[in-house]
DNA sequence: GAAGTCACG
DNA sequence: GACGTACGTGACTTCG
């Protein structure tokens, strides 16, 4: 399996502490000592530190200080920085507690005497670009510049901007490979360098890029027009060869310390808390308390339970919020602490159509409050009670909402977002409790909703939304229930979502959950709710016209059916069914369900028609169409939101074990397309005019996986090779290639990575148990390696309970040891499959991610994306972007495994458009 | 609300 | 020899 790609990072701490100190006000300590620059160093790295995995962020960092002010480069020129003053005063004093600052923070500081930091700095970005990782230097130098490369940039903290090729470019007319001609022949007055007289930046790239470089331009100077650049150059050129040398970076010395010494393992507690103690840096010590209570103490590498906090819960402090100063309070409070727990009220579970009744703040445990924004009166006689006016209130979360330094915490938080997108409210950062506690404990006992979780985490019962509102014809709407009740439950709900957060938030990182959370699902919230939003267009009349067509088929069926059973019954009934095909018509029944009724399955079915049932046939046709009838004609024409005039599905971040989506009310990852009636309604789902829809899929995505995950070289190269991979298991198999071999070829292609047994197997294909055995020993032999996947697989899950994806996405297994052999079976067979249809899950997710961002980066910025289906995305666009989009598309979804892992089979991608989305298929 | 069935990947 | 017989979902109908 591969790990994601290390990425180190190298912080030029002395050119940042110059720079700092320079642009940062002169602060002192509580002793008096000048601080300004420690200051800026010390939030600047903590910045940095909390990126550890986060998309482009660090996995490794280390800081490199110039050791001395002697280097080999005085040897070489004794002038070399000889005109520097000496550093100000007041920062001298600095130097050292930059290090203390560095050591607070359990990152390596690095210095070695005779070499400055850029020279160390060149020689761990080498040893790591050559070692295939990625690489950010940490500085704005432009000698470091020189390093840029495919894998490495700069980063400049102080404007929080990326330094690539292009800005070199830009900046000095040249790409790094030619910087140092260009930085030799114009010098550097600081450093000393010399350099050619009158030769400055614009001359030097001028001259570098007209004839390719320092030697060529130096060569050609005697031919150049005569004039004082001529002379120059020729009086120079020693000068200019000697500068070239100077600004080369040593980059081939053996490293101080071990690339995998410099392992960044998260913000310390302990040493950090005594550093800014000892300086008397109030503010960041408020940042430690609050990360220490939600982040992780990254030190502890032991999964130690967390003390609960005690803070009991208190239903009546909670506070009901009706004046704007008020809430001004609580949002104060909350842009203070740099944290809020938020829960938005409404009068329905559809996000694209609820409205909007009031909403509530968490900022510690037990101190929540709640914002009623649109209750009524309790009943048709009561007053409507006195509230903030919805505009003004909204208008006062909306900057805390997107304030950059507050993280705003919530349990499903794509639900609120939806809703108070809906008012222009935008939601950023964040951190949603649902999503964290899928990543950590996907499969467990418990599922993730808020209640569950409270009294999983908490021991703590919360109010349930039957006991405030009621259930069946009598529930209330929310905005019925008076405010003291509603407060209790509103705020109740920040109150467990801040304490889960708290728990919960720490264990990313101890359990190595924290990519899979920051790198795919909590970026997906975003995503999904925009998908969510847009909705997909359906043709009503086209439905309601298949409708009656279904039903008018149905009809005939039904009494057909009746006549050959000769009576009437409930056709859909199958315990009437049983009865007629068992009892009345004396059939043998097969298998049996858990009631002890035969099974009349479509399987069972087929069996009977197989042997000249007529009614078998019959009912299986029945049943076909009242399906599609009652599951997608009827039920879409009702799915229908008046206000948009699309259907607008809801995704469940947590609905599937292995990290798959799922989609309902409607469901539309069920749409049917099998067969002929059913891709009719597929038919339905259309593009608005002008705009057609473009479906792309993954071609084989699981079984490339398993080719991959598995490492099977017959499999690995016909997919390489674009072979058709049934076809190729249909010969290895049975030595030639038809429909009927090939056809069972892709049964046992599937089979296999379900974990089937050989019974299981021989159903399918209608062969003996041990028929079945033999092909699939033949199978493991023919494709060494999926063999090694099931039992090594099977072996960690037991061992440690979960499976992992490539992306590490734990899926829990806790019947894997059952002595109860049918569950611990079936755990063994689920645990097969999660690897590799969890990374599946996980590469389309990373595709979502990026997909907009690319698509407006390349100018489309009117392509919409509608439906994930598993291994399928679907987009609406302009008709004159298809071609466009779909490059855009196919590359997105082809590269979305990398960086983070880099597989060893390509992911195919098909693209199809068309008016509908049976017709992009 | 459970059981049975069946739509999809 | 019993266990039950392919992984992951959601929606609908019937029926107690």
């Amino acid at each position: 399996m591969s790990t994601p790609t290390p990425h180190l990072y190298l912080v030029d701490g002395s050119g940042y502490i110059f720079r700092a100190y320079h642009r940062l006000p002169p602060l002192t300590n509580i002793r008096g000592e000048p601080v300004g620059a420690v200051y800026g160093y010390t939030t600047m790295l903590w910045k940095l530190a909390e990126q550890l995995n986060r998309e482009d962020g660090p996995t490794h960092m280390a800081v490199i200080l110039d050791a001395s002010s002697k280097t080999f480069r005085n040897d070489m020129y004794d002038k070399y920085k000889a005109h520097r003053p000496p550093a100000p005063e007041d920062l001298v004093p600095q130097f050292p507690m930059i290090r203390d600052a560095t050591r607070a923070f359990s990152i390596p500081c690095i210095e070695t005497v005779g070499l400055e930091a850029d020279d160390i700095i060149a020689c761990y970005a080498k040893a790591a670009l050559a070692a295939g990782w990625a690489v950010t230097v940490v500085s704005a130098d432009k000698d470091l510049m020189q390093l840029i490369e495919p894998g490495l940039d700069l980063l400049d903290t102080m404007n929080n901007r990326r330094i690539g090729p292009d800005y070199v470019i830009e900046k000095f007319g040249v790409a790094p490979e030619l910087l140092g001609d260009v930085l030799a022949l114009m010098g550097d007055s600081a450093d000393n360098i010399p350099g050619v007289p009158g030769v400055g930046p614009k001359t030097a790239s001028k001259l570098i890029i007209e004839h390719g470089g320092l030697e060529a331009v130096l060569a050609a100077a005697p031919t150049m027009k005569l004039g004082k650049l001529r002379d120059n150059l020729i009086d120079h050129a020693d000068n200019a060869r000697l500068s070239r040398e100077l600004v080369r970076l040593v980059c081939d010395r053996e490293l101080p310390e071990p690339l995998e010494d410099l392992l960044l393992k998260g913000i310390p507690d302990a040493p950090l808390r005594e550093f800014l103690e000892h300086h008397g840096f109030r503010s960041l010590l408020t940042k430690l308390n609050a990360s220490a209570a939600g982040g992780p103490p990254a030190t502890e590498t032991v999964a130690t339970p967390q003390p609960v906090d005690d803070t009991p819960f208190d239903l009546d402090a909670y506070e009901c919020v009706t004046t704007v100063e008020k809430l001004d309070q609580w949002i104060e409070v909350a842009t203070l602490s740099g944290f809020v727990a938020i829960d938005t009220e409404t009068d329905g579970l559809d996000a694209t159509q609820a409205k909007l009744i009031g909403f509530s703040l968490c900022v510690a445990p037990g101190l929540a409050c709640y914002v009623p924004l649109a209750h009524g009166g309790t009943d048709l006689l009561s007053e409507k009670p006195p509230q903030i006016p919805m505009a003004v209130a909204l208008d006062r979360l909306r900057p805390l909402m997107a304030d950059p330094s507050v993280l705003k915490i919530a349990h499903n938080l794509k639900y609120d977002m939806t809703i108070l997108a809906r008012h222009d409210v935008v939601v950023a950062p964040f951190d949603d409790t649902l999503v964290i506690s899928f990543a950590l404990d996907a499969g467990r006992q418990f599922n993730h909703s808020m209640d569950e979780l409270a009294l999983q985490h908490l021991g703590h019962k919360c109010i349930a939304f039957t006991d405030v509102c009621g259930k069946g014809k009598a529930q209330l709407c929310f905005d019925q229930v008076p405010l003291r009740d509603a407060t209790r439950y509103a705020a109740e709900d920040a109150d467990v979502t801040f304490r889960l957060w708290k728990r919960l938030k720490p264990r990313l990182s101890r359990e190595e959950a924290t990519t899979v959370y920051e790198r795919v699902d909590r970026p997906l919230v975003p995503v999904i709710a925009a998908m969510e939003r847009e909705g997909v267009k359906v043709d009503a009349e086209q439905l309601r016209a298949l409708s009656s067509e279904f039903a008018y088929q149905m009809a005939a069926l039904e009494t057909e059916i009746h006549e050959l059973a000769g009576h009437k019954f409930a056709v859909g009934s199958p315990k009437q069914l049983g009865e007629v095909l068992f009892e009345k018509l004396d059939l043998k029944g097969g298998r049996k369900g858990k009631a002890g009724a035969h099974s009349t399955d479509a399987a069972e079915l087929e069996r009977l028609a197989g042997q000249g049932v007529p009614i078998a046939r019959k009912v299986l046709d029945w049943r076909q169409i009242a399906k599609l009838k009652s599951t997608y004609t009827d039920a879409l024409q009702q799915q229908v939101n008046p206000e948009t005039g699309r259907v607008h599905t809801s995704y469940s971040l947590s609905g599937a074990q292995t990290g798959r989506l799922s989609s309902n009310d409607p469901n539309l990852q069920n749409i049917p397309i099998r067969t002929e009636n059913g891709r009719r309604i597929r038919e339905a789902f259309i593009a608005e005019t002008g705009n057609v829809l473009l479906s792309a899929d993954y071609s084989q995505i699981e079984l490339r996986l398993a080719a991959h995950m598995a490492d099977v070289p017959a499999l690995k190269n016909a997919f390489a090779n674009g072979d058709d991979i049934h076809s190729l298991t249909a010969m290895e198999l049975f030595g030639e290639v038809n429909r009927d071999t090939r056809g069972r070829a892709k049964t046992i292609n599937f089979s296999i990575l379900y974990g089937i047994s050989r019974w299981g197997l021989g159903g399918r294909l209608g062969i003996t148990a041990d028929e079945a055995q033999a092909m699939i020993d033949r199978y493991f032999e023919r494709f060494p390696g999926i063999n090694r996947y099931i039992a090594e697989t099977l072996e960690t899950t037991r061992e440690r309970g979960f499976t992992t994806t490539l992306f590490g996405r734990k899926t829990h297994f806790t019947r894997i040891k059952s002595s109860n052999q049918a569950e611990r079976q079936g755990s063994e067979r689920a645990a097969i499959n999660a690897p590799i249809q969890g990374t599946s899950a996980d590469i389309i997710k990373r595709a979502m991610v990026r997909m907009l961002p690319a698509l407006a980066k390349a100018g489309l910025p009117n392509v919409r994306m509608l439906l994930q289906v598993h291994d399928e995305l679907v987009f609406e666009l302009p008709e004159a972007d298809v071609e466009a989009a779909s490059i855009v598309i196919h590359d997105v979804m082809a590269n979305a495994a990398a960086p983070l892992v880099e597989l060893s089979i390509p992911l195919g991608v098909e693209i199809g458009t068309g008016k509908s989305w049976g017709a992009a298929h």
